[in-house]
DNA sequence: CCCACAATTTAGGCAACCCTAAATCTGGAG
DNA sequence: CTCCAGATTTAGGGTTGCCTAAATTGTGGG
């Protein structure tokens, strides 16, 4: 019984603690788009429910509890599903299912949720190439790295895009690319970062910026079958 | 831009006037469960609303204005979509869309309806046999009638049961009764209103109570292929 | 080691919903 | 035609969630 408000909250929360384990009330509140006095007011109705939902040190910034991480969990679950459900059975386009899973997170019961993932198939990823949590939670880590720290001359693939600004999905989409793409950085600019991609197998050329560079995720496509002759293993410092 | 309470009791506004052309603060309230110095500032605010959603006349009760029947069809197109969906495709029993529908109705918008309608094929009527208004919100009229009422010794066919309450529905399938079942009124007791149903064809036996015949609705099947020899037909008044 | 400034919280308000209790109206019985 | 019981509204409050403006605090650069 927690609020659609405190569910968004408890979302975003788990998102910014990927990156900083205390999350500060400016950055809680840049990424809801609402004031620092709101995700002040918030916090302490978390840190007051029962039982706590976050540890919450006034001007030290929170923290999700195990109960929080747990609710915040299942909402995400729910969103990626709904995802694949209005992408793959509804025929939504990549860049309009996140908007509307916002909303149907909050409205689907857990019985809706058992029954569309059996329909599903019990899919691992969302329309984007986030992990799903299953239905004890869990999750994968995360093996991918922004296409922007990616290493040149490596065959890479495309395994994630960030999912939150419809335009940046289009704008993806028009450059040829999409989740299992493969390509190799070709050359990384000086100055303006600029990447010249070559797209996998026999396609074109992209240039894509920092901006959409930090919100594409590779992995190094495993090597091929005959590996290389070996070389002599280097010691390890 | 309704809000979900709104968009509730503009639905329950509707549902009423199908009773009476005027709807009083205290049914309004009984219907949705809230106090009626709720149900009075509400339609205040419907009809503060620009456009107005309401005709309100204070101690006089309220109609919908043509704006506010036009966005209560639309909650209901959803409503009765969303439990086709929920039956069909998830499987869900027929006895707990309707709670389902409920929220969903809200969280869905016109884009996600337009789709599910085509996945699903356009479909007529919801689980409970209740018309789905089309796109152009059109209802069709309602011909059936209560069981309650019904005619003894003639043929019917159920045709259509309220879906608000679990529990009514449950029973209802305990009897063996369901949608497109043909039944005829065998006999009615004096006193306590009970009616004995004979199931069609080769069914059982069930009683029902006023409670259930009241949430019960059927027609009489079409006469048999080859009519009856014409009787001389009478001078209409 | 101090202090200014950025981050954060506090104070005060507003809107949507809901409630209970008290006032007020109105239509129908007599 | 009066009057009262029941229907309805008004008054006063509570919660959630958002805002702006003002106060406060903690910390990093000097
Ligand atoms: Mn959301
Ligand atoms: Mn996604
Ligand atoms: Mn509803
Ligand atoms: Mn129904």
């Amino acid at each position: 019984m927690p609020t659609v408000s405190m569910e968004d909250y408890l979302k975003a929360l788990y998102h910014l603690e990927s990156r900083t384990p205390r999350v500060s009330t400016t950055a809680l509140a840049r990424w809801l788009h609402v004031a620092p006095a709101s995700a002040t007011e918030m916090l302490r109705r978390l840190a007051a429910w029962q039982p706590p939902l976050v540890h919450y040190t006034p001007r030290h910034g929170a923290t999700l509890t195990p109960e929080g991480r747990r609710l915040a969990l299942r909402i995400i679950r729910k969103h990626r599903l709904l995802e694949r459900f209005l992408h793959d059975i509804l025929g939504f386009p990549w860049d309009a299912v996140h908007a509307e899973a916002e909303r149907l997170e909050h409205a689907v019961s857990d019985e809706f949720i058992r029954r569309l993932a059996a329909l599903l198939g019990d899919p691992a990823y969302d329309p984007h190439g986030h992990p799903i949590p299953g239905p004890d939670l869990h999750l994968p880590p995360v093996t991918d790295t922004p296409l922007l720290h990616a290493p040149p001359g490596v065959p890479l693939v495309v395994k994630r895009v960030s999912d939150r600004d419809p335009g940046l999905l289009r704008r993806i989409t028009e450059l040829g690319l999409h989740l299992g793409q493969r390509l190799i950085v070709l050359e990384r600019t000086p100055y303006d970062q600029l990447l010249h991609l070559q797209l996998e197998p026999g396609g074109g050329r992209a240039v894509v910026g920092p901006r959409l560079a930090q919100s594409i995720f590779v992995q190094q496509v495993e090597p091929p079958i005959t590996p290389p002759p070996a070389a002599p293993l280097e010691a390890h410092r």
